[in-house]
DNA sequence: TCATCTGTTATATCTGAATTATAACACTTT
DNA sequence: AAAGTGTTATAATTCAGATATAACAGATGA
């Protein structure tokens, strides 16, 4: 597991934690069915009370992420493509609705944002 | 003064309080010179503690947006617009990116995003 | 000058979220 | 049985946000 804690981020925890293990699973460096560090031996690792650690577990397994077995200990659901790109989409979504925010709140117009948006996705061609 | 605070948005009462007068010295709705309520006014109106409202005020005077006074009241300041424009579209840039990226890695097409934000950004009529 | 507006400061308290420590319990595997 | 898992309950701590209250200080107009 190649989880940072930082105090600075502004995150708690247990979101930090969460969004690691996502990360990690997007990216296949957890693969379907694989099992995750069990919640003391997380803590232990990044110094922190196992309370926390299971917190993000039940989190995760409420998402759909993983699932948990008392006794065995938390392993790596299939990825489930729609879920995921419900997750990237909100995450999306929430920056455009921070732009929007931005943009109001500095009388930015729509038409301004959206040449800034043209620019960068035109990029790629 | 037209400052609705909200339980739910997430947002303390007081970033809440600042954003609201924010918008109303870009929009023109408070000009240059103009007073703001006094502190217990304000508290009074929105049935808050004048500390929150004092603390929103310190907040806007340290960002150079108003101008306090003891004894006197709190002003605005001449806006300085281009500085403060040049900011702001710097921040969208870097959600746009990350936008960007995000869409890159998950296989959205610009136009997935391009709907999401037309669709956010039609939202005030 | 006095009353009454303003803002300022200090102290103490409350609340909720996040986090922790601890202990006891339950399930699984060897 | 032992040693690993997760689970649950309780109590405590920390921190940010918000509050109540009281006392203080500057501005202003009657």
């Amino acid at each position: 597991m190649n989880i940072i804690i930082t105090n600075s981020s502004g995150l708690p925890i247990f979101e930090q934690i969460e969004n690691a293990i996502k990360e990690a699973i997007f990216s296949d460096e957890l693969k379907e069915g694989e099992m995750l560090p069990s919640v003391r031996s997380l803590a232990n690792e990044l110094k922190i009370s196992f309370l926390t650690v299971k917190r993000a577990y039940d989190e995760l397994e409420k998402a759909g992420f993983i699932k948990t077995v008392q006794g065995k200990g938390s392993y790596v659901l299939p990825k489930n493509l729609d879920l995921i790109k419900e997750e990237k989409l909100k995450e999306i979504q929430e920056h455009i609705e921070k732009i929007y925010e931005i943009s109001k709140l500095s009388n930015i117009s729509k038409d301004e944002v959206n040449e800034m948006f043209k620019m960068i996705f035109e990029e790629e061609l």
